[in-house]
RNA sequence: UGCCCAGUAGCUCAAUCGGCAGAGCGUCCGGCUCUGGACCGGGAGGCUGAUGGUUCGAAUCCAUCCUGGGCAGCCA
């Protein structure tokens, strides 16, 4: 019997490899940026326990770690952010390690703590100062908020902003020499106190804490800012891919300056750079540390490992086994778009987990007893029974005691069964699995209860197979029972969703007024002896869920059983789990939707020569009126004064507004992100040399944008790439016939699919020919060549 | 209101340089002479948030808008 929980090393996933992330790895790997190096780290402050959440972000990094071991030289950092003492202590970092290892993952000596890099940080900030980059602003903290302007007034600088290099370094050199007060000075970068960006508005350094540490003692009294130390714990680690959270976006900016400022020129080409993925949400259940910590300290839980919580602590305990929250970490998704995530997704990974793994064993949790009349008392016939069904392949079996006194689920009988019922009622047979067919015959009640059912078995029916002859009559019902004589008294305890709404943290009042009520059930239920003993093995109670005993509460005197998760998905409605008109309805609502927004984006609409300055619009009004280039295209342009001048330029040398203006506005601003023109390698006149060969038809449009690849990353002189590349245009019918048979003879099943009616193929026979002359194929000719041909 | 991010099947996500819109879950149907559920097979399900533009060709590039989220800690 498995008991172990397999080793990362061996999680399947070449699938799971596509993400965002491992794209950039690949990029990164392919252009040597790190040479073979791929350096993660899991940052985790210490001051709270780990949760679900984290584990995603563990399974990330190590998981990179794992997965590009075979191409190259991988490490996966452990380190403790431990920049503010007030809510960080050991008991914490115990429990992260613990955490972490559980799920698996091996840090190896990698093991590393932000508080060790305390000097190092001193440093850097005493560069930042002499560089002109930092200063010590003794504004208070009130002010500070101030001054910073808020998001649609810019901010003032500090009047202390202008303090000399000299001044700087004597009041910081105070500062960590411990003569001043908590919040009397603090230390600044000084960027843009004006910045859009808000993170940008001079963002604080240092801090003055008198605060003892839990692994520095009182040695300090300066403690660094997230967004400053983090940039410097990867860069001082040499961490290549810095993988962070989405709400961490805007940080990315102060991230980028303070590597830029402090790091030296030859560096930066192989500096850590970050990169945000989404978060899990996890649907019913809570995740912040606030909110967990709210949960045990009210004792509206048991503690840190509650199996109801979704604690890494709460899933150990529960049962849950690390590899199936591998998987899931795995399938969740890393993408840049949040989400919410449905607890089914969950239990699902959980469940595929388990499937090969638990043996099944026969468990009743709410009893009914059953009397077999046609067997006498205290004959006890022991049938095999395999612990795995059919298509598992694994064949173990153990002996399940059969008696005359049984006991079954008191849900499987009925008194008055609905149309569909398959299992016991009166006068109904069912089969009593691994043993024979039942009739119930007579039922006994008590006070409208009905306490025993009596009955016989088919003796033909031994194994619970029939025989041939009565294949056609077994019972359509089979039910899971326990020997009342040989059964083990046992505590289930059923978990349920900790929270009643889907997003406890939405709408009104406290996230608490939302918690189950019966998020855990117990029940005293009966099992069979062969599941006694109380090992680590995760066991499937037939028909109910996967089972483990109890870590702390379960005794040879009372066993205690943890429902790990349920067979049946039970979250109904709520859930994924809709029914036809529900998807049907749904529907309709998001078609409604839909047309509303339609509605209200037609409604909000705006001229984009609305948003500019008079200066400007003139410009647009000579750009549309005289040289007749699209209203919104010479609004575009004339709103950026180096693009209008850009423009201007390129005019000059080929005098085809349109056509310049479109391959402005449509390629040049693509490749510009945040980048002014007059940083480009080349110049207007060559820009409109480019377009003058596109316009005449020298080159196809596909060529002239290999071409403009080319310019911006060596400059150059457009004629002369395109005589290097041969990518002039080719319109020869002949020639380009002849790329289309190949094309079409290469491709048999496609060219049959298409005449079959998918039509969109066309695209792809497009893209064959455009690759295979290096874009150089006249489009339309090559579209009508191949539509004449495989419509023949 | 400034800046940033995202929007693809009911849900979670894919879609390489702009070139066939796919997968898993859920749902429905069927299979498994021992699980109603696990497992296996199949079907249905799309105006890629909207409108315009660029292109032979747009989910992908450009513009404007719509919707949702993040940012104004001496937290991380």
């Amino acid at each position: 019997m498995s008991t172990d929980d397999s080793t990362p090393d061996a999680d399947p996933s070449p699938s799971d490899r596509d993400n965002f992330i491992y794209d950039i790895i690949d990029q990164d790997l392919e252009e040597d940026t790190y040479g073979d190096r791929v350096v993660t780290r899991f940052p985790p402050e210490p001051n709270g326990y780990l949760h679900i959440g984290h584990a995603k972000s563990i399974v990330l990094n190590f998981g990179i770690k794992h997965d590009y071991a075979d191409r190259a030289e991988t490490t996966c950092h452990l380190r403790f952010d431990d920049t503010n003492p007030d809510t960080e202590s050991p008991e914490y970092v115990q429990s992260i390690k613990d955490a972490v290892q559980w799920l698996g993952y091996d840090w190896e000596e990698h093991e590393y703590y932000a508080s060790d890099y305390f000097e190092q940080f001193y440093q850097y900030a005493i560069t930042l100062i002499k560089q002109g980059d930092a200063y010590v602003d003794s504004l208070d903290e009130e002010e500070i908020r101030e001054y910073r302007g808020s998001v649609d007034e810019p901010g003032t600088p500090s009047p202390y902003r202008d303090r000399s290099v000299e001044e700087n370094l004597e009041l910081f050199r105070k500062m960590k020499a411990g003569e001043f007060d908590d919040g009397e000075h603090v230390l600044r970068a000084k960027i843009d106190m004006s910045s859009p960006h808000m993170i940008m508005r001079d963002p604080l350094l240092f801090r003055i804490k008198h605060a003892h540490h839990y692994r520095q003692g009182d040695d300090w009294c300066l403690y660094p800012m997230y967004d400053y130390a983090h940039p410097l714990e990867d860069a001082i680690e040499d961490i290549t891919h810095s993988l962070c959270t989405l709400e961490f976006d805007n940080n990315r900016r102060v991230y980028d300056w303070v590597m830029e400022h402090c790091l030296e020129e030859d560096e930066l080409p192989s500096r850590p750079r970050q990169y945000e993925f989404n978060r899990l949400n996890l649907d019913y259940t809570v995740m912040s540390k606030r909110r967990l910590r709210h949960l045990v300290e009210e004792d509206y839980v048991d503690g840190w490992d509650d199996p109801r919580l979704p604690t890494i602590a709460g899933l150990k305990r529960r049962g849950i086994p690390p590899s199936a929250v591998r998987s899931f970490c795995r399938s969740v998704g890393v993408t840049r778009s949040q989400s919410r995530v449905q607890m089914s997704h969950f239990e699902h990974a959980l469940r595929d987990d388990l499937n090969d793994r638990a043996p099944r064993v026969m468990a009743v949790l709410d009893p009914l007893k059953v009397v077999v009349t046609n067997l006498d008392e205290g004959e006890v016939e022991w049938l095999e029974a395999n612990h795995w069904p059919r298509d598992i392949d694994k064949d173990e079996t153990r002996e399940v005691p059969f008696t005359r006194k049984l006991y079954i689920e008191r849900d499987d009988f009925r008194m008055d069964p609905p149309e569909d019922f398959t299992r016991l009622a009166p006068g109904r047979e069912v089969r009593l699995l691994n043993g024979y067919f039942f009739t119930c015959e007579e039922v006994i009640e008590e006070d409208g209860e009905v306490v025993e059912l009596r009955g016989t078995i088919d003796p033909e029916t031994r194994g619970g197979s029939s025989p041939d002859g009565r294949r056609d009559t077994s019972p359509e019902g089979s039910i899971h029972w326990v020997s009342a004589s040989h059964g083990v008294p046992f505590e289930a305890r059923v978990y349920d969703r900790l929270f009643d709404a889907p997003n406890p943290r939405a709408g009104d009042g406290e996230f608490t007024d939302h918690l189950n009520p019966d998020s855990l059930s117990v029940r005293n239920g009966l099992l069979e002896p062969a599941a006694e003993q109380p090992d680590a093995t995760r066991y499937q109670f037939i028909r109910e869920g996967y089972y483990w005993t109890d870590p702390d509460d379960s005794t040879d005197d009372h066993l205690v059983f943890n429902q790990i998760v349920p067979l049946r998905d039970t979250w109904g409605d709520t859930d994924s789990s809709l029914s036809r008109e529900q998807i049907e309805e749904r529907r309709r609502e998001k078609e409604q939707e839909k047309q509303e927004h339609r509605q209200r984006s037609l409604e909000g609409k705006t001229d984009p020569v609305d948003l500019l300055s008079d200066e400007q619009r003139a410009r647009v009004e000579h750009y549309h009126e005289t040289l007749d280039v699209k209203r919104e295209s010479a609004a575009t342009i004339a709103g950026d004064d180096a693009l209008a001048d850009f423009f201007d330029t390129a005019l000059d040398t080929y005098d085809a507004p349109s056509a310049v203006a479109n391959w402005i506005v449509n390629e040049l601003r693509a490749e510009l992100k945040d980048r002014s023109v007059n940083a480009l390698p080349f110049d207007g006149a060559q820009f409109a040399n480019l377009v003058q060969l596109v316009d005449t038809d020298e080159l196809t449009g596909r060529g002239a944008r290999t071409v403009f690849d080319e310019m911006l990353e060596n400059g150059g002189d457009p004629d002369a790439i395109v005589d290097a590349h041969d990518l002039r245009q080719v319109d020869d019918t002949e020639a380009l016939d002849g790329v289309v048979t190949d094309v079409l003879t290469d491709n048999p099943d496609k060219v049959e699919r298409y005449r079959d009616g998918k039509t969109g193929l066309l695209g792809f026979f497009m893209g064959q020919v455009m690759d295979a002359t290096n874009g150089s194929a006249n489009p339309e000719v090559a579209r009508e060549l191949l539509q004449e041909r495989l419509d023949e």
